[in-house]
RNA sequence: GGGGAGAUACCAAAGCGGCCAACUGGGGCAGACUGUAAAUCUGCUGGCAAAUGCCUUCGUAGGUUCGAAUCCUGCUCUCCCCA
């Protein structure tokens, strides 16, 4: 299912395969986010052709509330609602929980939430998570947990855990004693939280790798804490998650945050910003980040991005994106978005290939120094 | 030719004696965004010191008043109606 191809030798970072029903996915690998089954703005085409995107998200919460189980069922499940036959990984609804805290209420047995649509009531439990994931069909699928915010009292977040943990334990027993609905195989990740303390980012790394899923995730991070102390809490969820196994970090990042964390041991990221940053005018270039919506794009006539990870990176101008984007034209957004996606995907591409070539350290010094670049 | 209405910052538009450097919208400028309630949200938008402050603004020239974008007079321009 899971098998690293090449260790880099001056770090942790690693180069593997997950194997799924819908194909495999080469790692470190970056999964566009397309909660209600679409990646906002973006043809499934282009993110096959443009973009080359090995997988994406979706969202149980949100393809719960809409279209609903019933119509995911009458369509055959998401790959085929959506017309993608690449993997598909969805989340929980774990996140929403924590995003949407002013509409819901924990329990032992799971969240009541409202609806953010139309406010009706609704009770999500690690059991029905599963059902639900079930029916929508992903290849991979997210345990449901509780999102701790930050800052969180150490208090707070180690009950907080501990109901992660309890729940973690009914979402593997449902996972095991139900089959998957559309006949291929679906992996449940469990998730590793413990906000930013460290003693309980441990237990949890243990708990997590002792449910014996084929890859584990993390979450709870890049909720607002200082970068650094998201780096640390991965090296030490990492020295107890399976080597053999893929890790997933849920939520990051910037191209920064994602470099750093391969350099650390993670596989998989997913992340709304090249999206949605993308559609607020902020692009992700091979130079550094850009606002196109500052003035000093006006007649700037050169290519988006010359190192052009899509063609709309070398074929659309930067003052013409810019006039897009200040212009409110949807057009804008698809170019942004593609663009951004292109360059996560070719920039964890790139890490991948300099893995294998045993040059990950030395180049991700060089690319972060370059990415931190503000243009 | 006669009658009426009006001229406010980049644009539109409030304000009709002091709480007005002037509501609000747009535009402009900048910022934010990390398992998507986001094609969203925030700030600034006369000048200068930039914290409390000071200076120049509401067509234009005068006047009334302790005090005027707000009242009066002349002028200029715009729009509408009737000939």
């Amino acid at each position: 299912m899971f098998a690293v191809v090449k260790r880099d030798g001056e770090s942790k970072a690693r180069a593997g395969v997950l194997k799924t029903a819908h194909g495999d996915i080469p790692t470190p690998v970056f999964m566009p986010v397309g909660t209600t089954g679409t990646v906002k703005g973006i043809l499934q085409r282009d993110l096959v052709d443009e973009i080359g995107a090995w997988i994406i998200l979706g969202n149980t919460y949100h393809l719960y509330l809409r279209p609903g189980t019933t119509i995911m069922k009458e369509a055959g499940g998401l790959h085929r609602f959506m017309g993608w036959d690449r993997p598909l990984l969805t989340d929980s609804g774990g996140y929403q929980v924590f995003s949407l805290s002013g509409n819901r209420k924990l329990t032992e047995e799971g969240a009541i939430f409202r609806s953010h649509i139309d406010g009706s009531k609704h009770f999500f439990t690690p059991e029905n998570t599963i059902d639900i994931q079930r029916i929508i069909g992903a290849d991979i699928i997210m345990a449901f947990d509780e999102c701790a915010p930050f800052p969180c009292e150490y208090n707070y977040a180690r009950r907080s855990v501990d109901l992660t943990h309890r729940w973690l334990d009914r979402a593997v027993a449902r996972y095991r004693e139900t089959d998957p609905v559309w006949g291929h195989e679906q992996f449940l990740f469990p998730i590793v939280q413990g906000s930013t303390f460290e003693d309980l980012r441990k237990i949890s790394a243990e708990k997590v790798a002792s449910a014996g899923m084929t890859g584990n995730a993390i979450g709870g991070l890049s909720v607002g804490e200082p970068a650094e102390e998201m780096y640390r809490m991965i090296e030490t969820v990492n020295e107890i998650l399976p080597e053999d196994k893929p890790r997933y970090l849920m939520g990051v990042g910037t191209p920064v945050n994602i470099l750093e964390a391969i350099d650390r041991g993670i596989d998989m990221f997913d992340c709304v910003m090249p999206t949605r940053n993308g559609r607020n005018g902020m692009l992700f270039t091979g130079e550094g980040t850009i606002n196109i919506k500052n003035r000093k794009w006006i007649n700037d006539f050169s290519p988006i991005d010359p190192e052009g990870p899509s063609s709309v990176s070398l074929n659309y101008s930067k003052a013409y994106l810019r006039h897009l984007i200040i212009s409110g034209e949807i057009l804008g957004s698809q170019i942004s978005s593609i663009h951004n996606l292109a360059f996560y995907l070719k920039l964890v591409g790139e890490a991948r290939k300099k893995i294998e070539e045993g040059d990950f350290k030395r180049w991700k010094n060089a690319m972060v120094k370059k990415l931190s670049e503000r243009l």
